[in-house]
RNA sequence: GGUCCCAUAGCUCAGCUGGAUAGAGCGCUACCCUCCGAAGGUAGAGGCCACACGUUCGAAUCGUGUUGGGACCGCCA
């Protein structure tokens, strides 16, 4: 039975900071390692490098600025391996010709022994290509890195707060809390890996009406477990999961309840209901593979003058002040009449209006604990806050960005993620959900059905602001039509591959790996998958830049694409399987071959999903 | 009325702090399995990146406006 109490008594706050070193390879605090290799920023450094050379010999003036140039693959392979863009960049403010830059820039690259052919197209490009054997190096740095393959120190360990499902303490979690919940792990996940210091946060809405009526509805069930007709009436909460709350309660009240007023037993039995909840969500979570390093509770914020400490701070500003806001426009709510309030000056931020932080009575508005709780996260020492809502909450990101703006005297950047819903398809069917009609679609109801990695994979393979598909058919199929098994099925070649190459008698060992002769492997093909496998640490770079976890899937979706084309191709060409009678080619093709499994297996754990070893 | 999100191939969607001839899957068309790696493979067709103007050496990407779709909009959380 329940144990969790929402608030850790003085703190309002649960942690598991400290006792989660068992995480996989993947989810360690990351940020005190070294980066791996990343060629295409490392180019950029020798790009960097020329110009710098080109201030000292004079051709260039000093202080340029060099933040727009970039080094990345050409979109057509036969413009080389790579291309930056910094002659056309620097030619305006230097006052040359974009062609000129290029041209000595290109002469002092080539002294670079790593590149082979600098040439200027277009309006100023300049193409390099590469020596073969940088691949090799690519490929042996991905082998000795492992999953940590990819790892960045963009984020320097800066302190990041992600807060997502803060799911209402009062029923089950739905597949929309389970979108949001797989987005805001990977994300963290993502972020982890590009060196930030991460927090998952859970912000449990404890405080408002809704767990009074939670409260009341549990009661009913307490009732019933005492044999007595439950009253579920109009805007209780009417799901069976209350049953065993109400079982629960009379294990632990007996009868003793039953003809009390509602003043004598509300807080006990909505702390007890709550908590119920509470390890219900975490349970669901756990199914995901979601855990949470802190709880903090709404409840926990009243009564001890942090709500005013927050709001007392915005008032010191001079933002806080009692008015009359102006009626919306269009449709005039029913009930709509002036009232005075107290407003937070949420339009010299930006925002549309001010916003109320107390009702008319005199009660907080549910934005108030909400400025205190971001007031919370800022003195807490982040340097940088994301709240992943649904995309319901659209509204209030406008105010809260407000908020965290005025309370940390713009220092901390807030950024917030809109999930969009998720339509449930059963034989291409639309599902629908109801909670009247019982067909109410849970998160364990979804992981049961399709398993926690199938369910995350898929989950991420929209952006965060588009609508989903979730087809229980189809995303359980083994087809190269479904992503999810396209890309486990490319992991799983590859173990099979060296799994079949040990029983031939080759050394796959990771010692026999790294001493591979890899210049061989210049087929096309090879340098296809290559490539690609060089590309991703800069993937990892770009998505955690923009916060958007489906990118790894994406790519994750490319890169074995590139596998199964090189498996394919040794259908009709011997020669480029990875499993030959020369031991040696062999060794060079099975590195290539586990270089790939590698950055599958790095990009799926940030993702949460377990990389497959063989398909059943 | 206002704010935010969205608009890319027949369909579902990617598209990098702006970069060269805009990509993938499905569907469609044509080829390809006696066997050695087909829970398939190869190739092809298919585009006014909603529209207009602007910024720029360069715009699907940035800005303004228009059209169409969705979400939200003071004592609900």
């Amino acid at each position: 039975m329940p144990r969790f109490s929402a608030a850790a008594p003085g703190s309002g706050r649960e942690t598991r900071r400290g006792v989660d070193a068992a995480r996989g390879l993947w989810q360690g605090k990351g940020q005190q390692r070294k980066p791996k290799m990343n060629l295409f920023a490392d180019m950029r450094v020798a790009v960097i490098a020329a110009l710098d050379e080109m201030v000292a010999g004079g051709t260039l003036p000093a202080g340029l600025d060099t933040a727009n140039v970039t080094v990345e693959p050409p979109r057509d392979p036969l413009h080389g391996d790579m291309a930056t863009n910094a002659a056309m960049v620097l030619a305006k403010p230097a006052g040359l010709k974009p062609r000129d830059i290029a041209e000595e820039l290109a002469a002092k690259l080539s002294a670079d022994p790593r590149i082979t052919l600098a040439e200027v197209a277009g309006p100023g490009f300049l193409n390099l290509r590469l020596d073969p054997a940088v691949w090799a190096d690519v490929t042996r740095a991905a082998l000795a890195a492992g999953n940590d393959y990819g790892r960045s120190d963009l984020g320097h360990g800066i302190k990041v707060n992600v807060e997502f499902v803060s799911a209402n303490p009062t029923g089950p979690m739905h597949v929309g809390h389970t979108r949001g919940a797989v987005f805001g792990d990977a994300l963290a996940s993502l972020l982890d890996f590009a060196g930030y210091d991460v927090t998952r946060e859970y912000y449990i809405n404890d405080g408002g009406a809704q767990v009074n009526v939670l409260a009341r509805s549990a009661f009913e069930r307490y009732r019933e477990a005492n044999g007595l007709e439950p009253e579920i009436r109009e805007g209780l909460y009417p799901g069976d999961y209350l049953i065993p709350v109400g079982e629960a309660l009379k294990a632990k009240y007996g009868d003793s309840l039953l003809n009390q007023p509602e003043s004598v037993w509300l807080d006990d039995v909505r702390e007890f209901a709550t908590a119920a909840m509470m390890q219900m969500i975490r349970d669901d979570l756990a199914l995901l593979n979601v855990t949470m390093d802190v709880y903090s509770s709404e409840k926990a914020l009243y009564g001890t003058g942090k709500i005013e400490d927050a709001l007392g701070r915005l008032e010191s500003l001079g933002l806080i002040y009692e008015g009359v806001l102006e009626p919306p426009k269009g449709k005039l709510p029913e009930d709509w009449e002036e009232r005075e309030q107290t407003l937070f000056r949420s339009t010299s931020f930006g925002d549309d209006v001010d916003r109320p932080v107390k009702k008319s009575d005199g009660s907080w508005t549910y934005f108030a604990p909400d400025i205190a709780y971001h007031y919370d996260k800022i003195e807490r020492g982040f340097d940088q806050l994301i709240d992943v809502f649904g995309a319901d909450h659209g509204g209030y990101v406008k105010r809260m960005k407000a908020a965290v703006a005025a309370l940390s005297n713009n220092r901390v950047p807030l950024d917030i993620k809109l999930i969009q819903l998720v339509r449930l398809f059963k034989n291409g069917e639309p599902f629908k959900m109801s909670k009247r009609a019982g067909t109410f679609v849970t998160l364990r109801d979804v992981v049961e059905q399709a398993g926690a990695d199938v369910t995350r994979f898929h989950m991420l393979t929209r952006k965060n602001d588009a609508a989903l598909d979730f087809d229980f058919d189809k995303v359980l199929e083994q087809s190269k039509d479904n992503p999810v098994f396209y890309v486990q099925y490319a992991h799983a070649r590859v173990a099979s591959v060296l799994r079949k190459a040990a029983e031939a008698g080759i050394d796959v060992s990771p010692e026999a790996l790294a001493k591979a002769d890899l210049s061989g492997n210049t087929h096309e093909a090879e340098l296809a998958l290559v490539k690609k496998i060089a590309e991703w640490p800069r993937l990892v770079e770009i998505a955690a830049r923009a916060n958007e976890p489906h990118r790894v899937a994406f790519f994750l979706y490319e890169i074995a694409s590139d596998l199964h084309a090189l498996w394919n191709r040794g259908n009709e060409e011997p020669g480029l399987r990875f499993v030959q009678d020369d031991s040696d080619i062999s060794a060079a093709k099975i590195a290539l071959a586990k270089a790939c499994a590698v950055v599958i297996s790095a990009g799926l754990g940030i993702l949460g999903v377990k990389p497959a070893e063989e398909m059943r």
